[in-house]
DNA sequence: ATTATCTATAGATCTATAGATAATGC
DNA sequence: ATTATCTATAGATCTATAGATAATGC
C-alpha cells in the first residue's frame, strides 16, 4: 500500500492530533470541545446547568443545546435525566472517606496520625475537594435533599465522612486532656457543621477569597476542639502536607 | 405559641367561637381548619411542600388539594405561584436583623453591650429563629439560590446579618487582645459560617437534638474568638437573656 | 352587589420513545 | 453491521385565565 495521506503519524505524538473520524450520523452542529467524548460533553454541560439553575429547572433540552446535539439523543448516552445526575454525584463525598480511612494508616510505624494533625488533613482534604469541584456539585447534591432516597450511595457517604470527623474530634479532646464525654454531644458534630457550611458560603466571591476562607476554617476546626492557639499553625501545615501526600498518591481525574 | 385554650376566655368570646358563615360560594369540601383564612391556609400548605420538596417540583395543584380548594381558586388570592413564595420568605432573616441593631443600644447606659455576651446573643436569638422555623423555609431559600434576583429583599438582609456578624467578631477580638487587622480576613467570617451551618444540619434528628446542637454551635462562635474557655458559659447566659429580653420586647406571631 | 369558590380549558412546556438516516468498520 | 445522530411526536404534565355558580351583605 502506498503511503496513506492523512494517516496517523508514526510516532506517539502527531502534530495535529486532530478530531478522530467519528463513527455514527454527524451532528447538525460544529463539536465545540472535540477532545472529549459526547457523554462528557453531556455530564459538562449538565454540571453546569444543573449548579446554577438546580436539577429539575434544567431541561434536557437546555443540556442537549449546550452540547449541540439534539434534545432525543442525549437517550442514546443516558438511559434517562436522573441518570446524568448520579454519574456526576459519584465522587463527590467518596473521596473525602477514602482519605479519612487512609489516615488510620498514614502514621510513621503504619499507624494512626496524631489526632490534630489528622482532623487538620481532613479538613483540608475535603476543603480543597469542596474548592475543586468546579461546577459545585455539592451545592446541586444539597439541593435534591428529601426526594434523594433515589441517591443513596451519596448520602451513605455523608453519613461516614460526618462519623470519621466525629470520631477525631473526640480523640484531639482527649490529647487536649478534655473529657468528651464530658461535653455535650453536639459539640463533637461543630467541626463537620463548620467544614460543610463551607457549601453555602462558596457562592460569593471569587477563587482567592474562599481559598482563604478555606484555610479560615481549617484553623477554626481545631479552635472548636480546644487545640491551644500556638500548636495551631504547626497541626494545620502537617496536615496539609498529608492531604498534599494522599492525593499524589491517588490521582482523582 | 400560643395553645388553643379549651376554656373560653371571659369577655366578648363566645363559648362556641365557631366557623363564621363564610362569604363566597363554598368549598366542595370541608374546612380542615376553619380557623384560618384561607390565605392562611394556602400559605400554611405551600411552606411545608416547599420545605419538603422544593419551589418548583411542588404543584399548584398540590398546594390546593392539601387546603382542600380546586387548583384555580388558589388564584384569586395570590397572583401567582411566585407571590405566594414571596410571603413566605418575608421575616425569614429579618428579625435577626433587627436583633443586631438592638443590641448597639440594649447596654446598661443605652449603649452597647459587651461584645461577646452581644455575640453569644445574636447566634442564640438567629439559631432559635432558624429552630422555630417550623417549616424550615431558610433551606427553602437557600434551595432557590441563583435565580433569586426575584428575592432581593431577603438576599439583602442576609448580607446585612453577616456584616453583623463580623462586626462582632472584630469587636471580641479585640477585647481578647488580638489585633483583628493581624488575622486573615476569613477568620471574620467563620463565626457567620458556623451559625448558618445549621440550617444544612437541620434535616436530621428530632427537635432536642437540634436544640443541643444549637447551644453547642454559641459556644462554638466564642471559641472561634478567641474567648477563653473559663468565660464561655457566663457569657453565653448572659447572651440568652438578651435574646429573651428582646423577644418579650417583640413578639413575632 | 360582592365575595369566594367551582368547572373547563388554552397554551406551553417537558420527558422519553419510535423510527429514519448518515457516517465508519469489516 | 454498527454506531451516533436526526426528525417527529405521544403522552403527561403544569400554570394561569375565562366564565359560571353559590353563598352572604345591604
Amino acid at each position: 500500500m502506498p503511503e496513506q495521506v492523512d494517516a496517523p503519524a508514526a510516532a506517539a505524538v502527531p502534530a495535529v492530533p486532530v478530531t478522530p473520524r467519528r463513527r455514527g450520523r454527524p451532528r447538525s452542529g460544529p463539536r465545540a470541545n472535540p477532545g472529549l467524548s459526547t457523554r462528557d460533553e453531556i455530564l459538562a454541560a449538565a454540571a453546569s446547568l444543573f449548579s446554577s439553575q438546580g436539577y429539575t429547572d434544567t431541561t434536557t433540552r437546555q443540556i442537549a443545546d449546550r452540547v449541540g446535539i439534539k434534545q432525543a439523543s442525549l437517550y442514546y448516552h443516558f438511559a434517562d435525566k436522573s441518570q446524568i445526575l448520579r454519574s456526576l454525584l459519584k465522587g463527590t463525598v467518596a473521596p473525602s472517606v477514602q482519605f479519612a480511612d487512609w489516615l488510620g494508616t498514614a502514621g510513621p510505624d503504619g499507624g494512626p496520625v496524631d489526632p490534630a494533625v489528622a482532623l487538620a488533613g481532613l479538613a483540608r482534604y475535603d476543603l480543597d475537594g469542596l474548592l475543586r469541584d468546579r461546577w459545585n456539585l455539592h451545592v446541586v447534591y444539597r439541593l435534591l435533599d428529601i426526594a434523594e432516597t433515589e441517591f443513596a450511595e451519596t448520602r451513605e457517604s455523608q453519613v461516614a465522612l460526618r462519623a470519621h470527623y466525629r470520631a477525631l474530634s473526640v480523640a484531639v479532646l482527649r490529647t487536649q486532656g478534655v473529657d468528651p464525654e464530658a461535653l455535650p454531644d453536639a459539640d463533637l458534630e461543630l467541626v463537620f457543621g463548620l467544614v460543610e457550611g463551607i457549601i453555602s458560603q462558596r457562592q460569593w466571591g471569587d477563587d482567592g477569597t474562599r481559598a482563604a476562607y478555606a484555610d479560615a476554617v481549617v484553623r477554626g476546626c481545631l479552635r472548636l476542639v480546644h487545640v491551644p492557639e500556638p500548636q495551631i499553625a504547626a497541626a494545620v501545615a502537617a496536615g496539609t502536607d498529608l492531604a498534599a501526600t494522599f492525593r499524589a498518591q491517588h490521582p482523582q481525574d
